[in-house]
RNA sequence: GGUCCCAUCGUCAAGCGGUCAAGACGUUGCCCUUUCACGGCAGAGUCGGGAGUUCGAUUCUCCCUGGGAUCACCA
C-alpha cells in the first residue's frame, strides 16, 4: 500500500459557476488521458469556495460534459472515494485548521485590515501595491482583544524574502520569480473560507494528487503555492500548466462571448466525441499524423512530449470537418436516430418520409444543424431560369429537357409502384424511348424536380422523397415553364 | 507599468544543427459522377526582425518586435 503513494493520481477541480467551457473540458481530458495513460486514477473536486459565483445547476452541466465525453471519474462528489468530501465547501474545517498550523510557525497571520483598507500602501500612485504586512506586527495582546471583540479577519501567508524562487513547470521548464514578487496572500477569508490558493494546496495534498494539470494563467503564482507546501512540510506535485486555447489571435476563448460553450455545440449538432477529439488536439499531437482518434488511442499515445506550448486558435471549420468523419461513420440507424429531431424540428414541410431523409443527407453534412437549410433545398419549389436546363458538358439543352420532361411525366402516371429503385429503372428505361442520353434525361428531371442548380439527390431519390403526386405537378410546372418560354 | 510565458503556411501542426521545412483544415484545379456531397489526385501557401555561436541555423544564446498571462477576501 505504500506503492498506492507511486499511483499518478490527478484531477479536474472546476468551480460551479456556470456552463462547461471547452478550455475547461480540454483540461479535464488531459487530466485524464495522463491519468488512464499512467494507469492512474482521475479525481473531480468542486471548487465552491465562492458562494457569490455558485450557479444552479452547474454541476450537473459539469457532470453532463464529462459523461458525454466518455470520462470516467474513478472519485468525485457523486462517485466517494477514500479522499472525501470532494466539495470544498464541505471541507471548511480542514482549512482553517491547516491556516491556525501555519500561524503557529510564523508563516501565516491574522489581518485584521478592511477590504477597502488593502491598498495602504504609501504610495498608491505604485501600479503594483501589495500588502504592506501591517497586521504582522501587532502584538499577541492585540491580536487576542481584536479576536475576543470579534473583529472580523482574514489569514494571510505570510512570505519571507527569500530571493528568487522556481520550480519545475513539465510543459514550460524552470520558472522562476522573486520573492518580492509575491504578495501575503489571503488564506482564509472573513467568511471563514479558504481562498482558490490555499484550498487548492490543502486538498491536492491531502487526496494525493501527484500532478496537478491546469491552465497555464497559474503559471505564474505557482510559486506562491510552493511556498505554502513547503511551511506545511509538504511534498509540492509535479506541475503540467497548459498554454490557452483563444478566439482569435488577441482574445481567448470566453464565456462572455459565448464561444466556449459545449453545450451549445452539442446543440448545434456537433457530436461531443468530435468535439472532445478536436479540442484534444488544440495543444497536444500524439507524435504521428493521425487526427482522429477515439479516445482510447488518445490515451495510449498521450504524453507530455505532445503538448506544445503556446496557445493556439479555435477553428470551428477544422471542427466540422472532423465532425463531418464522425457522422459519416455512423451506421445508417445511429444517423437516423441523431438527425430526426433536426428533421422534425425542420422548418420545412414534414410531410417527407424522415428515413428518406436522412439517407440522403448522411453524407452531406457535416453538423447537424444543417440538415434544415439542405430540407430546404428540396421543399422550396419556385420559379427559377430555364437557363438552368442548359448543360453544356452533358449536352442537355431546353429541347432535351422537354422531350425528358414530357417522357417522364407519362411514365410517373404510368409507374405500378413509386418507390426509388422503380423511378429509377423507370427514367432509365427512357434512354431507349427518347433516344436521349442517361445525362441528358437526369439532369433534366431533376432541375424539372427542384429548379435549383445542385441539390441533394439526384432525379429519382427527390422524385422518391416528394411523392408521385408533387413530383408530378412540379413537372408541369416546370412544363409550362418550359413551353413559355420556348 | 512590474513579473512570467509564448512565437513554423490564414488555422492546427511535425521538426528537437545539415530536411526539396512532414501532415491536416481551409483554398485552387482535376478525376469520379445525372447536380450537390462523399471519395481520389494534384497545386499554391510558412520558419517575425537583428546580432551572435557554428563549417552550417527553423533548430542554440542575446536583443528587438509582436502576442498572451498575472499582479483580488475570483477561481
Amino acid at each position: 500500500m505504500d506503492d498506492k503513494l507511486s499511483v499518478v493520481r490527478t484531477r479536474f477541480a472546476p468551480s460551479p459557476t456556470g456552463f462547461m467551457h471547452v478550455g475547461n473540458l480540454r483540461t479535464a481530458l488531459y487530466a485524464y488521458y495522463f491519468a488512464k495513460a499512467s494507469n492512474g486514477k482521475f479525481i473531480i473536486r468542486i471548487e465552491d469556495t465562492d458562494r457569490d459565483r455558485l450557479v444552479d445547476g452547474a454541476v450537473e452541466k459539469i457532470y453532463y460534459a464529462l459523461d458525454q465525453c466518455n470520462v470516467i471519474e474513478d472519485e468525485s462528489p457523486r462517485k466517494a472515494g477514500n479522499y472525501g468530501p470532494y466539495v470544498q465547501s464541505e471541507r471548511k474545517s480542514i482549512y482553517l485548521e491547516y491556516a491556525l498550523k501555519l500561524i503557529k510557525s510564523g508563516d501565516a497571520y491574522y489581518c485584521f485590515c478592511d477590504k477597502k483598507n488593502r491598498d495602504i500602501t504609501d504610495n498608491p500612485e505604485n501600479d503594483s501595491y501589495k500588502y504592506d504586512k501591517r497586521c504582522l506586527k501587532l502584538s499577541k495582546a492585540q491580536i487576542n482583544e481584536k479576536l475576543k471583540a470579534k473583529t472580523p479577519y482574514v489569514i494571510r501567508q505570510n512570505v519571507q524574502d527569500l530571493g528568487t524562487i522556481s520550480f519545475t513547470d513539465l510543459v514550460y521548464g524552470e520558472i522562476s520569480v522573486d520573492s518580492s514578487e509575491i504578495e501575503d496572500n489571503i488564506l482564509i477569508k472573513s467568511d471563514g473560507m479558504p481562498t482558490y490558493n490555499f484550498a487548492n494546496v490543502v486538498d491536492d495534498h491531502l487526496m494525493g494528487i501527484t500532478h496537478v494539470i491546469r491552465g497555464a494563467e497559474y503559471l505564474s503564482s505557482t510559486p506562491k503555492y510552493n511556498l505554502l507546501y513547503n511551511s506545511l512540510g509538504w511534498e509540492v506535485p509535479k506541475y503540467i500548466h497548459l498554454p490557452a486555447i483563444m478566439r482569435d489571435e488577441r482574445h481567448k476563448l470566453s464565456k462572455r462571448h459565448g464561444d466556449a460553450n459545449l453545450e451549445d455545440f452539442i446543440l448545434k449538432g456537433y457530436l461531443p466525441s468530435a468535439i472532445a477529439n478536436y479540442i484534444t488536439l488544440l495543444g497536444w499531437n500524439p507524435g504521428d499524423t493521425r487526427e482522429k482518434l477515439t479516445m482510447q488511442e488518445i490515451i495510449e499515445s498521450f504524453s507530455i512530449q505532445g503538448l506544445s506550448k503556446s496557445s493556439s486558435i479555435f477553428d470551428e471549420q477544422k471542427m466540422k470537418w472532423l465532425n463531418g468523419l464522425y457522422i459519416r461513420e455512423l451506421s445508417s440507424d445511429e444517423f437516423y436516430q441523431k438527425s430526426l429531431p433536426y428533421i422534425l424540428n425542420s422548418s420545412h414541410s414534414k410531410k417527407y418520409d424522415p428515413i428518406k431523409i436522412a439517407k440522403l443527407l448522411h453524407s452531406r453534412i457535416e453538423i447537424f444543424s444543417e440538415i434544415d437549410e439542405k430540407i430546404a433545398l428540396i421543399d422550396e419549389f419556385e420559379t427559377y431560369s430555364t437557363e438552368l436546363y442548359d448543360r453544356i458538358k452533358l449536352k442537355a439543352t431546353k429541347a432535351t429537357a422537354l422531350i425528358s420532361i414530357n417522357a417522364t411525366i407519362e411514365l410517373f402516371k404510368s409507374l405500378s409502384q413509386f418507390d426509388e429503385i422503380t423511378i429509377h429503372d423507370g427514367l432509365l428505361s427512357l434512354i431507349d424511348k427518347t433516344g436521349l442520353k442517361k445525362g441528358q434525361i437526369l439532369w433534366s428531371v431533376r432541375v424539372a424536380l427542384t429548379g435549383r442548380e445542385s441539390t441533394p439527390g439526384g432525379a429519382s431519390e427527390t422524385a422518391d422523397i416528394l411523392g408521385r403526386k408533387e413530383s408530378i405537378k412540379r413537372l408541369e410546372f416546370s412544363l409550362a415553364l418550359l413551353t413559355q418560354t420556348q
